[in-house]
DNA sequence: CGAAACGTTGAAAGCTCTCAATTATGGTGG
DNA sequence: CCACCATAATTGAGAGCTTTCAACGTTTCG
């Protein structure tokens, strides 16, 4: 429930600690697997689990004023913007071990809403007190380079230039290659946001998106009911991905 | 001209060193007027002075290993990618004081290749070294977190949906206020892309551009003679590039 | 059960693209 | 210095993909 502030001395209760950190965006430098322990302790002294937030809960809002990043524990997120004449714009979906909040270094300020689409766990970090981390330990301030400069090629991929069924093969196979990075299926899977974020996040009209799921299932490339997914062909979906 | 490869030893000619910072992107971080000479060094010792590259050339290209960035000193420079059919997207025009190859710290390869546009001088920075820097010094640290930042904000800027009007109008103002902040005419200035590149861009048809271009100087807005451009409307180019 | 939100389907309109032709522009060689 | 070619930019007309508008079916939930 509520938002609990982790004192150093958390580091006895091992065990849920570590879950929640398998699946975190700082997991290869954390997990005690990995040869950092001095890392592993360091964030869990500065990481707050919250949570959970409601579907359609705001987790920040344009302009608030920036000072800490979140990675995802559980749950889904949109980010979105809404321009001047009220249109919304879908930035991205966050799956549990993504961070979001990168894009408001610059600014210093949120320059998107973050929105819940599901109940929704997070892993709050003080940006401040994670740059000096960072600055203390190399294996941190790599990995948020890192995530930092994947948020860069994330983004540049939206921003191709590429049909609806492109857009949609490759948004369906991102998603599938996400999920199989945390170890769900990678041909099945659940979409916790609504037609309209899709369409929108690709810059399509829901009815566009509505029709390209129809080619694809007609065409036998994936199977479709509501919001469940299953990928049938991705050899197909990969070329058209491609632009075949 | 050949590539110096700057010592420790160089601090001594101070004049032409600084003049080159004035437009770099470590500029706040790195004059001497800001409160950090410790940070003036370490960067100036680790810094070398490139080019020039003439029209066409490489910088670097896609699948290179990473290995450094660069900041633009001199001249301007494009980025692009070449999908799997061939075709080109540009990804950004970099101007003097801009950084270049920040996209290629996750993959660990540069994910797109980097042309000059014209005579093109760049300050080379190893990554690896940058870091160790970076995590000495926080001003450091903290301005390339902001860069990496901003560039989100870029890309994310350029997947926005939205219609020709919006983007030629958008893009215009961009390339002043860039030209602003280091000094020239906001109002007046040289584009150094062509229009197939501006285009390719703004993810428009030459041919879009080129009608938008005429609507724009019909209506009062800007005036265009080849690659001169003199805006004469700000606000209502403003207007359009919201969406008007 | 019924309202409301969500998703799908159909038909027509629109914006942008593609194709084609024409006009500049720039560099090269005579 | 001018002719000439290659490249770049502009303009026009038609096609196409996507959007918009509208209607209908479905699911959710009070």
């Amino acid at each position: 429930m509520g938002e609990l502030y982790k004192s150093g001395a958390v580091f006895a209760d091992d065990g849920s600690e570590l879950q929640f950190c398998s699946t975190c965006a700082f997991g290869s430098v954390c997990l005690p697997g990995g040869y950092d322990k001095e890392a592993l302790r360091a964030l869990h002294c500065l990481v707050e689990h919250v949570g959970p937030y409601r579907e359609g809960e705001y987790i920040f809002r344009t302009n608030d004023p920036f000072g800490v990043i979140y990675a995802v524990r559980g749950g889904t997120v949109k980010t979105c913007t809404v321009d001047s004449l009220g249109r919304e714009q879908v930035l991205g979906f966050y799956l549990p071990g993504e961070m979001i909040g990168l894009n408001a270094i610059h600014p210093e300020r949120y320059p998107c809403d973050a929105i819940a689409l599901d109940a929704v766990y997070l892993c709050r970090f003080s940006f401040p007190a994670l740059a000096t981390v960072a600055s203390q330990i190399p294996g941190i301030q790599q990995q948020l380079f890192r995530l930092l400069s994947k948020d860069i090629g994330a983004a540049s991929q939206l921003a191709a230039d590429r049909s609806a069924e492109e857009r949609v093969a490759a948004f369906l196979l991102g998603i599938a290659g996400r999920f199989a990075a945390r170890g769900f299926s990678a041909s099945g899977f659940h979409l916790s946001m609504a037609r309209t974020d899709i369409a929108n996040y690709l810059r399509l009209a829901a009815e566009t998106l509505s029709r390209v799921l129809r080619r694809f299932q007609d065409q036998g490339l994936l199977a479709v009911e509501g919001r469940e997914v299953e990928i049938r062909d991705p050899q197909a979906l990969q070329a058209l991905a491609r632009g075949a």
